[in-house]
DNA sequence: GTTTTTGTTGATTGACGAGTCAATAAACTT
DNA sequence: AAGTTTATTGACTCGTCAATCAACAAAAAC
C-alpha cells in the first residue's frame, strides 16, 4: 500500500535505527537487515533510498552531529557574557540528549568510521573546529592568550570524558563531567587574564 | 621444516602483525588470514595456536598494555619526588613508542572491542586503575584532598589527547600533547595545597 | 626404530551479509 | 485509460571469512 511522500519518513527512521543498533552492538558491526528491521521495512528498501550501508552510517553521523550542533547553539542563545556561553557548551555537551548510552557508542563508532571513511573524517573535522571556535568565543576575554591553549584542552578533555564514559557500567553521569570539565576551566583561568 | 618452540615466536608475530593490521585498517575488520600472512605463516597455523580471532585480539590488546606498563614502570623508577613522577607518567604516555600511529589506532579500536568483550573490558578496566593510582601516588602531597578529581581529570585528558591523535593527519607529536597535560596539572596545582 | 608430540598448510565447510533484480501495486500525470 | 513515477519486497548472486580437517614432516621420547 505504498503512499506518496515515504522517503524522508523512511530515512529518517532508518537513521533512528541505525544509531539504535550501533548502541546496541558496541560497534559498527551491525547489518542493513538488523537495521531495517528495527525501522520496520525490508533491507532492500533501505538499499533502496541509501544506497549502500556506508551512506546510511554517514546519514546517522550527520544526524547525530547536528543534534548535538543544535543543542549546543539552543544554550548558547540563552547564555550572556562569555562565563556563561563556556558552561552553556559544556552543559549541552554532557546533557542527557547527548550524553546517553547510545549515542556515546554511536560517537565513539563514528570516530573508528572516521579512520576509513574521509566523509566521515570530514564531519567530525567539521564539529571539532565548530567546538574549538564556539569555545574560543567564550574564553578569549577570560584567557586572553592563553584562549587557544585552553580551548585544546578543553576539546581533548570532552572528548576523553565520552570515550570514558563507554567503558563505565552504570548510567552515565553528565553531572560528573561537567563538574570535572568546569573544574578544569576554573583552574586554567584563576589569576591570570590577557 | 619444522622446528621445536615456535610457539612463542609464532605467537609473538601474530600479535606484533594484529596491531600492525588493525592500525593499518584503522578497524577490527581484519582477517585471520591477513594477520597470519603478515606474521608469515597460514591462517591455519594462528587458530592453531590461538584458538579464535578474538583471542588474537585479546592477547595484542595485552601486549600493547603490557608494553605501556613497562614504560611507566621504567619512568617511574627514574623519577623522585611528586612532581618528577607525575611527569614521568605523561612523558611515558606520549613517548614515540606509545603514541604512534599503529598503536594509538590499536587502541582505539581495543575500546570498541571492549564493549562487547567483556575480557577485553576488564583489561581495559585494569589500565585505567593503575593510571588512576599512578597518578594518585604523586597527586595525594601536591593536591591533598583535590588529588581524586585532578587524577580523574588527567585521566580523561590523557585518553581525550589520545583520541584526538588518530584524526589528525602528520606524524604524531607526543611533545605537544605532554605539554597540554601538564599546563593542566600545573593550573590545578597553582595556588593550593591540602 | 617405532610411537608420540609439535609444527605446518591446502583445501574445505558452513554461515552470513551487501547489494541487485524482477515483480507487484498504489498513486500521480496527461 | 494509458503511462509514469514512487513504494515495496522476496529471492537471488556473489563474495568473504572464521574455523575445521586431513595429511605430511620433523623432532623427541621410549
Amino acid at each position: 500500500m505504498p503512499k506518496v511522500g515515504m522517503e524522508p519518513i523512511r530515512k529518517a527512521a532508518l537513521v533512528k535505527a541505525t544509531i539504535v543498533e550501533i548502541g546496541r552492538a558496541g560497534s559498527l558491526d551491525v547489518t542493513v537487515s538488523q537495521i531495517a528491521k528495527r525501522a520496520g521495512m525490508s533491507s532492500a528498501l533501505a538499499h533502496h533510498y541509501f544506497g549502500s550501508k556506508e551512506e546510511i552510517f554517514l546519514a546517522a553521523m550527520r544526524h547525530i552531529l547536528s543534534l548535538y550542533g543544535a543543542e549546543v547553539r539552543g544554550a548558547l542563545h540563552l547564555a550572556t557574557g562569555p562565563e556563561a556561553r563556556l558552561k552553556a557548551i559544556l552543559w549541552a555537551s554532557f546533557s542527557p540528549a547527548n550524553f546517553r548510552r547510545e549515542a556515546v557508542g554511536a560517537w565513539l563508532n563514528f570516530w573508528v568510521l572516521a579512520q576509513t571513511v574521509p566523509e566521515a573524517k570530514r564531519l567530525l573535522a567539521v564539529y571539532q573546529r565548530r567546538l574549538r571556535s564556539n569555545l574560543l568565543v567564550g574564553l578569549r576575554p577570560l584567557a586572553g592568550a592563553k584562549a587557544e591553549a585552553v580551548a585544546e584542552g578543553l576539546g581533548a578533555l570532552i572528548d576523553g570524558l565520552y570515550l570514558r564514559e563507554v567503558l563505565k557500567s552504570g548510567a552515565p553521569n553528565g553531572a560528573a563531567a561537567v563538574e570535572t570539565a568546569i573544574d578544569y576551566l576554573n583552574s586554567q583561568l584563576e589569576g591570570r587574564d590577557a
